[in-house]
DNA sequence: ATGACAATTATGTATATACATATTGAAACG
DNA sequence: CGTTTCAATATGTATATACATAATTGTCAT
């Protein structure tokens, strides 16, 4: 543990999480077949030089996971692929819009430069504070407000975005024209809107609303989370996969 | 002496997980509202007379599911509703349900043995009659309903699940150690509760709910199609994924 | 052989302890 | 009055240790 790469949110950086990540990725890489028998807690003991406690808590949580079993006596095992890591195709707004038939147009609601507080923190998984920008906007179909947006931009990341307006275009495709994003993690939910919610994209507030959250990374830095809101009426996500991972 | 005097062994007997689920419990139902103060954990200690390591363990998990948020110096507290979540994966409920310290239990509502009618076809994207099973279920986290699942399973493409009564466990982990499968879509939406549903998970009609429908495919084969409606308050989907997919 | 039983082994859970680190609140300072 | 400094505090992570429990293996008597 020589050099920290990755120090973000997550928590990547301590031994144990480490364990972690080394053997959930040796198994979704598939170097570790279903079934493979994952070293002893003693023999990772020695070889990363650490208490067994320290392994103990990080083959439980995989195991809590679902990557692996135990068994007693036996050994920890992989498992046979029961979860499978969906593959979320989230399209540019503009494409799904127009895939509709409909004129799409944005328009920037609020933008904001502000120092980072914990809140923004906790979402974009920064682990010092820093600058970051804040902007609010809404994706129209045609007259109908279609999602609204709220986003926030690391500017230690990306620090030329500071300089954009975002006024008519979206900060989506300006940053995937200029950031190569390495990772992203969506959160999905539905949730009642509120007044302001209500408000912004015309409907009734406690109206059901499909809200999608993303963080992305590019090389191990955060660099933004956005949320967009749907009506729940007008949109429906597909997803499309296969189950072979590796 | 606190609480819990029908613990019946619960899914686990271990003490950390006693305190996880009493937490879990606490949350859930609303007696601790976002934003309240989780007792330190010295004082859990206390109450449990066991070590820190123990209560920290416990808190350390809720904090890891998304239902608490830890800050050093302040102690640890609800989440807003805002960033909360249950993280639920798209696969295993069971898994979900016991990695936040609760009892998982399946029920059965409904089983029917027909022949496939237009809908049925155009959900299981099917082009002939024939043979299917219609099951109705509710999974339970602890006491309160945590999904509500309605699946058809084409008999054509598997005829040993119409022996299955399904009345405890679950089709899916069924399905998924008999059936290989090659492909799954999935659609994701907010919508209103109708009184059937409200009535099943024990919310109010009208109330935001998440819902996850699933069509897989086994060798070209509609296999089943499956509908999740889960209680928008306290759940969300996550999904991570890097852009190389290949 | 075979079945019963003990020994061995790996995991499961819990303890006490130690030090690191982030945040708060108050005291000290310019 | 604002800022800096510092101690107190709660969590974060790791250690060594102990005993419990489940499953496999080895041994022995029948």
């Amino acid at each position: 543990m020589s050099t920290a790469e990755a120090v973000d949110a997550d928590s990547v950086g301590s031994l144990h999480q480490r364990i972690l990540s080394d053997i959930s990725e040796k198994i979704l890489s598939g170097a570790w077949a279903p079934g493979h028998r994952i070293p002893f807690e003693h023999e990772l003991t020695t070889e990363y030089s650490c208490s067994r406690m320290t392994v103990n808590k990080a083959l439980s949580q995989l195991a809590k996971a679902g990557l692996i079993e135990r068994r007693r006596r036996s050994g920890s095992f992989v498992r046979q692929p029961q979860s499978q890591a969906a593959v979320l195709e989230l399209h540019d707004i503009r494409i799904e819009v127009e895939a509709l038939g409909l004129l799409y147009r944005y328009k920037r609601l609020e933008r904001l430069k502000r120092r980072s507080n914990a809140d923004d923190r906790a979402l974009l998984g920064l682990s010092a504070a820093g600058s970051l920008l804040w902007v609010e906007g809404l994706h129209f179909a045609g007259e109908r407000p279609f999602a609204l947006e709220q986003r926030l931009i690391n500017l230690s990341a990306v620090p030329e975005a500071g300089d954009e307006e975002f006024r008519e275009i979206a900060a989506g495709p300006w940053l995937i024209g200029r950031v190569p994003w390495s990772e992203a993690e969506h959160r999905i939910r539905a949730m009642a809107a509120d007044e302001t919610i209500a408000d912004a994209l015309d409907i009734d507030p406690g109206a059901p609303c499909l809200v999608v959250e993303r963080r992305t990374w590019s090389a191990e830095h955060p660099v933004t989370h956005v949320r967009f809101v749907y009506p729940a009426e007008s949109h429906t996500l597909v997803a499309r996969f296969t189950p072979s991972q590796g």
